[in-house]
DNA sequence: GCACCGATGTGCT
DNA sequence: GCACATCGGTGCC
C-alpha cells in the first residue's frame, strides 16, 4: 500500500484554535496547510501570508455594512470557508473565526504548493499561458484559489471534518520562521492596522500594492 | 524590479 | 454608476 503523502498526514486544525477574533487567528494560520480533495486529485498549500478581517467593526471588511446573501458564512460558525468572487473573474477564500452570530474571518493570500503541483501548475496554466515560476503557482489570494481550485461552490465547505473535501491542516513540526506583519493589501478604508501577517523570507509572498485611485 | 491598464461580475451608494 | 480584499501583459529602468 502506498505511502500517503506527507501533506495529509499532520491532524486537522481544532475549530477551537479558530474560535478567536481573525487578529489573534491570522499569525497562528501561518505555516497550516489547506488542502483541496477533487475527483482530478488532491492539491496541499502551506500558508505563508493571511490577512485579518474584523467584520462589522472593520471598515474594510465584507461584512462592515451587515449581513448579506454574499457574506452569509462569516456571520456563521468558526472553521468554514467563506469564498466570495470579486473583479468580475476572482475567487479568494478565507477562513471564519469567532462563533457564530459575529463576523470574523481570515483571507487566504498565499502559500507554497507542498503536494499535487502538477494539477495546480495545470489549473494555473488553463486561462492564460504557462506559469514559469513554482513560487508563482499559489502568490495571491485569486491564484492560491485557482492552483486550489476553489470556486463559489465551495462557500461554506467545514474545514475542520475529515470528509470534506476543503480541510485545514495544524503545522509540521519544524520550527516556525519569524511572522512579519504590515498594512493590508489593496485596502482603502482600515488602511491603518497591521493586520497583514507573513513569514519572513518566503519567496511566495505576495508583492505589496498600497490602494492607489483609478484612472479613467 | 516598478507603473500602468484592461478584463470583467456583483454589491453597494 | 462606481468601487472593488485581483491578475497578467506591456513598457520601462
Amino acid at each position: 500500500m502506498a505511502e500517503a503523502p506527507a501533506a495529509t498526514k499532520a491532524e486537522l486544525l481544532a475549530r477551537r484554535v479558530l474560535d478567536r477574533h481573525s487578529t489573534e487567528v491570522a499569525p497562528d494560520l501561518l505555516g497550516c496547510v489547506l488542502e483541496h480533495e477533487t475527483a482530478d486529485g488532491l492539491v496541499a498549500v502551506m500558508l505563508t501570508e493571511v490577512e485579518a478581517y474584523e467584520g462589522q467593526v472593520d471598515p474594510a471588511s465584507h461584512a462592515y455594512r451587515g449581513r448579506t446573501a454574499r457574506n452569509g458564512v462569516m456571520f456563521g460558525p468558526a472553521g468554514h470557508a467563506y469564498v466570495y468572487f470579486t473583479y468580475g473573474m476572482h475567487f479568494c477564500v478565507n477562513v471564519v473565526c469567532m462563533p457564530a452570530g459575529t463576523a470574523s474571518a481570515v483571507l487566504l493570500r498565499a502559500g507554497q504548493v507542498i503536494a499535487g503541483e502538477e494539477l495546480a501548475r495545470r489549473r494555473r496554466s488553463v486561462q492564460r499561458g504557462s506559469v514559469r515560476r513554482d513560487r508563482d503557482l499559489a502568490r495571491g489570494p485569486a491564484r492560491l484559489c485557482q492552483a486550489l481550485g476553489i470556486d463559489r461552490g465551495l462557500d461554506g465547505a467545514d474545514l475542520c471534518v475529515p470528509d470534506s473535501p476543503l480541510r485545514l491542516r495544524a503545522p509540521g513540526s519544524e520550527r516556525k520562521p519569524l511572522v512579519r506583519t504590515g498594512p493590508r493589501v489593496g485596502v482603502r478604508e482600515g488602511a491603518d492596522v497591521p493586520w497583514r501577517f507573513w513569514l519572513d523570507g518566503e519567496p511566495t509572498v505576495s508583492v505589496y500594492r498600497p490602494w492607489a485611485p483609478r484612472r479613467r
